[in-house]
DNA sequence: CAGCGCCTTTGATCTTGATCAAGGCCTCGG
DNA sequence: CCGAGGCCTTGATCAAGATCAAAGGCGCTG
């Protein structure tokens, strides 16, 4: 069992200003620790939760970088997204009481849980908290349609280059460069979320390379135009 | 303005089943009914909200279908969702107080309005309306993640079945035949739905009823075999 | 009821990305 | 230090679906 019971404070968390505390002021966070007062850790490579697991808890990403997927009946699978540190996981579980996707970690990682019905009780003491916990559900809800987006109507160039600003984007807001990155998938699980072939996707790296876009060295990537990747992405650029 | 002030009764309402006060006790009802108290009337075609309106309610569905859809700057769109009576749109206002996509009535349809905040009052007071509210808003994102899945793994066949299961299986909640339907939509949404050509999903159409798997009369689908359109949803059917 | 416009179907051709295949690189463990 | 395995790159070929084009059907409006 990889469950620690370690106490864990959002108050004095760094994160809090991207996390579940945002916004709260202090009374209503000293409550909110006491909810929040275990984290686990989870190995690269392991899951979090499966498939089919019992829902009780949120979790917020405290370190590491987690992907999440859904399975068919007959084994492809699908990415549906990769979170960083201050991101919330496990909201798929709320509907069913059981989770409906798979939470992997790709690097030693750990996550502070947030048993779903204190959340609940929480929430209907304190607006702010309520509305937070709204606005993150909203908020995914808003980046999966832009998924839905990127994967309905753009060609590779466009997924590829979308999706390294939106990772250089959020990696930003947390205080990384912001034309440098470490990826921390592999071309597969890129390909996945794209829904692209892994071959297909080392190729659309390799253009940009030669394009002088971006430098690449395995999972290293260096962001030389943040301009050429936008127009890739729009290329209506012109007017 | 095509805004009405009619009053309506959640609890004499033969959609409470499926919409917002499912699982609410009479109290609760009575309550829910307090804040629900304008219908709004919207013509084919016309819009219920567009991208960057202010958002203050959600909506329910009393008769009618939707499309939702976002639009990027260079001006693709991609169909996000079909809602038919008795779902909930706008949720993706939440997050920043603006709705991220459009809202399009297909045909002429009546939705309840209720305003969010009033929600959110009452979600605090009641346990039951406030789970029941994280429950819609998973479910949408649960839905979302199995749209990815769609888009980014099946093949244009697999798409168009599993779309045609879906929407039957809507339906058929709502009392209407399980085998068959009157699409409400154009080919070329249906094809911004599943990210294909108006064209593909023509002839994808064609190519099911050569099968003999369904009968199409413009609108009109009959679908002869569900188990054949599961199979193409699943090919592996074997062992 | 005639005409127009939108929606749909179908055919021919082309393009993108998938598939198949081979080889190189990096890491980790013995 | 060496070898194995996983990951990545690149090339050649193929196929699914996009694109271009044309024509038919249906419903709405005047």
């Amino acid at each position: 069992m990889d469950i620690q019971s370690i106490k864990v404070a959002c108050s004095s968390c760094n994160l809090r200003e991207l996390c579940l505390p945002m916004g709260l002021n202090s009374e209503e966070i000293d409550k909110l620790d006491a909810v929040i007062s275990t984290r686990r850790r989870i190995k690269r490579g392991s899951a979090l939760f499966n498939t089919g697991d019992k829902f009780t808890s949120l979790f917020a990403v405290r370190s590491g970088f987690f992907k999440t997927c859904v399975t068919t009946a007959d084994g492809r699978d699908q990415v549906t997204g990769f979170q960083m540190t201050g991101e919330i996981i496990g909201l798929d579980g709320i509907v069913s009481d059981h989770h409906s996707c798979d939470a992997i970690a790709l690097e030693d990682a750990e996550v502070c849980v947030m048993p779903f019905d204190q959340v609940e009780e929480l929430s209907r003491e304190f607006t702010t908290l309520q509305h937070h916990v709204h606005k993150i559900m909203s908020r995914e809800i808003v980046r999966d349609h832009s998924v839905m987006l990127l994967l309905g109507s753009m060609r590779a160039e466009e997924r590829l280059a979308a999706f390294l600003l939106n990772l250089v984007q959020r990696l930003h807001a947390r205080g990384f460069s912001q034309s440098e990155l470490i990826l921390r998938m592999t071309r597969e699980e890129i390909g996945s979320y794209l829904g692209m072939k892994l071959e297909t996707v080392s190729r659309t790296f390799s253009k940009f390379v030669d394009d002088g876009i971006i430098e690449v060295k395995q999972r290293y990537v260096h962001i030389k135009s943040t301009e050429g990747l936008k127009q890739i992405v729009n290329p209506q650029t012109c007017r």
